[in-house]
RNA sequence: GCUGGUGUGGCUCAGUCGGUAGAGCAGCUGAUUCGUAAUCAGCAGGUCGACGGUUCGAAUCCGCCCACCAGCUCCA
């Protein structure tokens, strides 16, 4: 209920705006106006964009529609009259909405002062219950979310029932911002991008690469223990590979192509997806109902050409490295093999602290756009009541979503949001059941009889560029010590104890610890400073007293001073931090 | 791809009406050897994102690319 208050309230907020801009600009042409979850939005036609600069004026002619107190009064119109009343008003986006409301629905408007809209409501009383707000941004949007259409000028604010809220939410925001990986990664060198190698293809600097190969080992030591044979396929095919698998009729626009595919000749294309490649080692023999359930992995750098406004950090890129696999298994197999991928999934979230973080997806076809995928209807509507009737079994929490299936097949999806939130898919877990038939999979079944299996495709921690970018955000910058780039930093109290200090780091390294040393001439405290800023878990103080008693005074990024410690004892208990999360 | 914004040394920024670049921090060298951020002195580092154009003269004006940011669309 309380929430609905706050839909409401922030639904009044956007038509204030709308009223606002309408004065400050009568030109301009209304399309919708609605509360989201962290806000609300009006999208407008503009002859002349809209910039940040325009936010101010809007706000203070809001401030005066508020203080007006105007009355918000609702009434219905029948069909004809409300397209008279907006054809009149000159609104061609509010005439479309009517001419699409189903007959018999009633059309309502709501008016305060010389403004009204076509809404479905419900709205405040007056315009004076919209107290504490804030215009955010301005930025394009397509009429109705289709990029054949318009694009639209789109305002986004935000709105509560008290100031005090309000600014407790923007402060919110900008220590959100604080985390961004996409700040912070550059910032504390995880990667950078340079525009000589071009958009999407970051470079991994030492510590994002670490974390990345520190994953990668433990995901391919988590699968080999649970049955999965690790593959390793070329980055490149022939088109011909494509043509089998439907990439090539389904998602060219997404691949890069080398060579002139009018040209005779032949034509390659970077692969998208492992499937095609890893079926192969299935495909290399015959197979019998004894060789399934069949787990392949493989750690994948995949090459996508994404559009160049799709491009953010690590987490959209054009080339990236994702924890790959498919299992083909029997039909009879396929919920508990379900079952055994979202188990690693979970497993790995919780290694890695995200568990708790993320969403449950179940992504469907869409019926209205059946050039998009591949095989009929009937098919994909059995498989999806297959997929839902596991998940369900699996008590899973899932909210469900027409369109974003896969070509092939229906997808749990793990969704996560960034400090910005949005959402993006961390890992997924698919359900194909025509990739094989293409490919001609089959197995011998019990009765002698050849099948074709079902294929699952899952990735265990998703894509590690991805995933980095996430743990960056998670723990701005704070990695657990497992996944630390650096665990422990050497600090030398002065140029005397620097030999110790080297000496310390090497009894460091050989346990296994990722220690570098700060030998720099500046003070002890500055070094700190230092490492502190980048977030490190341990510093080692290294000066005459402890160099005389092979002692080391530590300090975490924590728990602040730690006290001395004899050496030993010290690498003893980080080490043992340092282990990696155990299934 | 679309809408808007941004692009000056590693980082944060200054650069007024066009007169061919400055600061702090970081870096390096030397001195200092300091116990919880910033001692002293010096040095080096930029074809002002790229390429065209206007101009006697462009970081400043115009055009076109490229990259980065937010959003839309698309997606792991």
């Amino acid at each position: 209920m309380e929430q609905d208050n706050l839909r409401t309230l922030r639904h009044t907020a956007s038509h204030v705006m709308a009223q606002a801009v309408k004065r400050i600009y009568p030109d301009v042409r209304l399309a919708i106006g609605p509360a989201i979850d962290t806000g609300f939005y009006y999208d407008f036609d503009t002859a002349t964009p809209l910039t940040q600069e325009d936010l101010p004026k809007i706000e203070a002619e809001m401030k005066k529609i508020i203080k007006e107190n105007l009355q918000i009064k609702r009434y219905e119109l029948p069909r004809e009259e409300a397209l008279a009343f907006m054809e009149k008003r000159g609104e061609p986006y509010k005439l479309e909405l009517i001419r699409d409301l189903p007959e018999g629905e009633p059309i309502s408007f709501y008016e305060q002062g010389e403004f009204t809209d076509l809404c479905a409501g419900p709205h405040m009383r007056y315009t004076s219950a919209v107290k504490a707000f804030k215009l955010l941004s301005v930025t394009g949007a397509y009429w109705r979310g289709n990029e054949k259409n318009k694009m639209l000028q789109r305002i986004y604010g935000t709105a509560f029932k008290t100031r005090e809220e309000l600014d407790a939410y923007l402060a919110e925001l900008e220590e959100a911002k604080k985390r961004d990986h996409n700040k912070l990664g550059r910032e504390l060198e995880y990667f950078t991008t340079v525009d000589v190698i071009g958009q999407g293809l970051p470079i991994l600097m030492p510590k994002g690469a670490r974390v990345i190969q520190i994953l990668q080992r433990f995901v391919e030591d988590e699968e080999q223990r649970r049955g999965y044979l690790l593959t390793k396929t070329p980055y490149m095919a022939k088109r011909d590979l494509y043509k089998i698998s439907g990439h090539w009729d389904h998602y060219r626009e997404g691949m890069f192509i080398m060579g002139d595919p009018d040209a005779e000749g032949e034509v390659f294309a970077l692969r998208p997806m492992t499937c095609p490649f890893q079926f192969q080692y299935y495909l290399a023999r015959t197979r019998s109902y004894r060789d399934l359930p069949m787990r392949l992995n493989e750690t994948s750098t995949l090459f996508r050409n994404e559009a160049s406004g799709e491009m953010h950090g690590l987490i959209r890129v054009r080339q990236f490295t994702i924890s790959e696999g498919h299992i083909a298994c029997t039909p009879e197999q396929l919920e508990d093999e379900f079952r055994g991928c979202l188990d690693l999934a979970k497993f790995m979230l919780k290694a890695v602290g995200l568990d708790d973080s993320v969403s449950y997806r179940f992504s469907k076809w869409d019926e209205n756009n059946k050039e998009k995928y591949i095989g009929s209807a009937e098919q994909w509507e059995a498989v999806q009541d297959r997929m839902r009737a596991i998940l369900d079994d699996l008590k899973i929490d899932y909210t469900e979503a027409s369109g974003e299936a896969a070509f092939y097949g229906p997808k749990l999806d793990i969704q996560i949001r960034n400090v910005y939130g949005k959402e993006d898919t961390l890992i997924t877990i698919q359900i194909d059941f025509q990739l094989a038939k293409r490919f001609e999979m089959v197995y011998t079944d019990v009765n002698g009889e050849k099948k074709y299996p079902y294929v699952i495709h899952r990735t265990s921690i998703g894509c590690y560029e991805r995933t980095l970018a996430l743990l960056i955000e998670k723990y701005a910058g704070a990695m657990p010590m497992w996944l630390a780039p650096e665990q422990v930093r050497v600090l030398p109290i002065t140029e005397r104890n620097r030999e110790y200090g080297a000496e310390v780091l090497n009894k460091l390294r050989a346990a296994g610890l990722r220690a570098e040393i700060d030998s720099r001439n500046e003070k002890i405290g500055y070094k700190i400073r230092e490492a502190q800023i980048q977030k490190l878990p341990y510093m080692l103080l290294v000066g005459d007293k402890e160099a005389e008693a092979g002692m080391v005074s530590v300090r975490s990024r924590s728990g602040g001073d730690l006290g001395p410690k004899a050496l030993d004892e010290f690498i003893a208990q980080a080490v043992a931090e340092a282990a990696a999360p155990k299934a």
